[in-house]
DNA sequence: ATAAACAATGTAACCGATAACATTTATTGT
DNA sequence: ACAATAAATGTTATCGGTTACATTGTTTAT
């Protein structure tokens, strides 16, 4: 692999020509950058651009970390940090960290080691709070999707609180009146907003919020399953099932049309995010559409303009949300089924 | 951000000392290395790991090439390269081509600049045959889940062929004469392989090869689904559809439910992948199972190897598949049902 | 006691590009 | 024609580690 001194020993001039000849060609005379050119096309010359990084000390890569790739919709919002890292010249150094606190210190940790130039954490965890306490809040850092409480650094989210009692007040129009939740890992803020967009609606609409119709699961297909499974086994009505995320939508729908129930004449169920496969499920899955690209998009463009240093760190994006309303959700029973046959 | 001087000039030794103390601790006296220890803590040093990578020549990245990471079976291939590389301290710098060439080759040449060790390319495409012809085979890429024709890296691939008789022979096995196909495009390999399987078995059990009821699709849900429609307009008998991955038999499934056809009574649907959903689709989907996330492993160690120096190029890793059988297929009713009502 | 062998540490070149500064060459004005 | 200025090119320190080689200090063997 030929360098830049044999470039410029080959063309009879400089380093420091060669340099120019790429990066300001305007300084480098017709006849001169000719010959340059020439040589850097005979000794197929690629700089090294390791050096460069080394050098400059920006390494145009970031850090992701995602709970897991394999969900469908980290996977839209990757591809729309791929598309805005791209277009600036960054790298992404995706990592899928199944949401291991440790893992994503780590990996956090490259910009420490000039590995990274800065990090967007999808995950309300702060991957530096460990042992660089100090620091917080001042390295470079983009939270988006599942926000940390008290984020020092940009986030972009949505307001799940709201888009949450829309979807409750959906299902409280249709007549629902016992309305049971799959929610996420207790852990998550995500499923702490959503659950209190719930109960603003149930509360405005004068229903009464029952713990005992709440069920924990993992944004999995299986555990909405396993939660639908919990709820059939239940003594209380329930004619609706509100589910924190598509895939656990549609592991209960799975396992409710097991037990023969109809859906959405039977029960309603509604889902979150809008998944491409919302769409072709049986029935067509009520949900909340989250522009999910726009998600990634924003986050990198955000961080990059940390880095380039002309960004305030309070920046606090919140994306719109769209509520869909297609046939898993439907009237209420007039009286309630029998869920437990 | 401090260097390995400062800490030697605070410890009072070389910075040789320093070095040898992080990197072969057995040769510094006890004495010298409790003295670093304590001026690396102290100034909180962590090495510059760009200069490290600068120096060696070894970036210990690696560029993988990925069609769409919104695709639920490479979505698990990535989780696979993940662990494999961390494994081995090596980063992805994943890339979602979106099939493109041109994009490909780009980050191909990441190799070039030395801003990558090598290159796991995902798809039937050598992004190095471009003006590179001359290195073909030289350079550290390994070839998975979709090969090239002509490979001249190592690969990992299923036997895609064998994989798509035996799925065909399940269904002809339940009585199917007349079984339509949705493919993948016609670029891929993947659907000249399974195509071929599907020939073979058609020949073995005596039944005819139909050109007319072979149809076009890209792998997405919206594919199958249109592919269904295109199945339903027209006039040849069909009692069961073999589509080439999951996604493309649920949207077709969508499709057929909406044409009030019942599945597998009226119509058998099988697909291949066997993603999470696969298992909690109306009905289940019979599949063939493929270990994605081993393809993943797989492929990061093989290129490991040579990046090492201590593999032949000519390994060809063949994976094994699983047939899954569900229920979106069953027995060929006695009399073809009438598609188009 | 002294040479030989070994252990511990230091010195400095090196990886490849960049850019500040120095130097040479060309152009302009009078 | 010659100084003043501008344009083109060259020289070299630098980024932060690693490592070959040199040097100094400590044991061991005879």
């Amino acid at each position: 692999m030929s360098n830049i001194r044999e470039v410029a020993d080959l063309a009879g001039v400089s380093v420091a020509t060669v340099s120019r000849t790429l990066q300001q060609p305007e300084l480098v005379s017709p006849k001169t950058r000719a010959k340059v050119t020439r040589a850097i096309e005979e000794l197929n010359y690629k700089p090294n651009l390791m050096a460069v990084k080394f050098r400059s000390g920006k390494t145009h890569n970031i850090v992701v970390l995602v709970p897991t790739v394999a969900n469908v919709f980290f996977a839209r919002v990757i591809r729309g940090m791929q598309e805005a890292a791209a277009a600036e010249g960054y790298s992404l150094l995706l990592v899928n960290t199944m949401g291991d606190n440790a893992t994503e210190q780590i990996y956090a940790r490259m910009i420490h080691t000039s590995q990274a130039d800065g990090v967007v954490q999808l995950r309300a965890f702060n991957p530096f709070s460990d042992n660089d306490a100090d620091e917080q809040g001042l390295l470079p850092m983009v939270n988006a999707c599942e926000i940390l409480d008290t984020p020092q650094c940009p986030t972009v989210s949505l307001d799940n609180r709201l888009a949450a009692t829309a979807m409750t007040e959906h299902l409280v129009e249709l007549g629902h009146q016992h309305i049971a939740m799959i929610k996420g890992p207790a852990s998550s803020p995500l499923t702490r907003e959503r659950m209190l967009g719930f109960k603003d609606a149930l509360q405005t609409a004068g229903l009464k919020f029952c713990e005992e119709l709440m069920f924990d699961g993992d944004f999995t297909l299986q555990s909405g399953y396993d939660a639908a499974d919990r709820i059939l086994s239940q003594s209380h009505p329930v004619s609706a099932i509100f589910c924190e995320n598509d895939e656990m939508a549609l592991g209960a729908i799975s396992r409710l049309k097991a037990a023969g129930l109809r859906i959405p004449e039977d029960i309603s169920v509604s889902g979150f995010d809008n998944i491409a496969f919302a769409k072709f499920s049986d029935p067509p899955l009520t949900t909340i559409a989250q522009p999910a690209e726009e998600f990634g998009e924003t986050a990198i463009n955000l961080l990059i303009d940390v880095l380039k240093g002309k960004a305030k760190r309070a920046v606090k994006v919140i994306l719109p949300y769209q509520l869909i309303i297609r046939n898993s959700t439907g009237p209420a029973p007039a009286q309630p089924v029998n869920l437990t046959r």
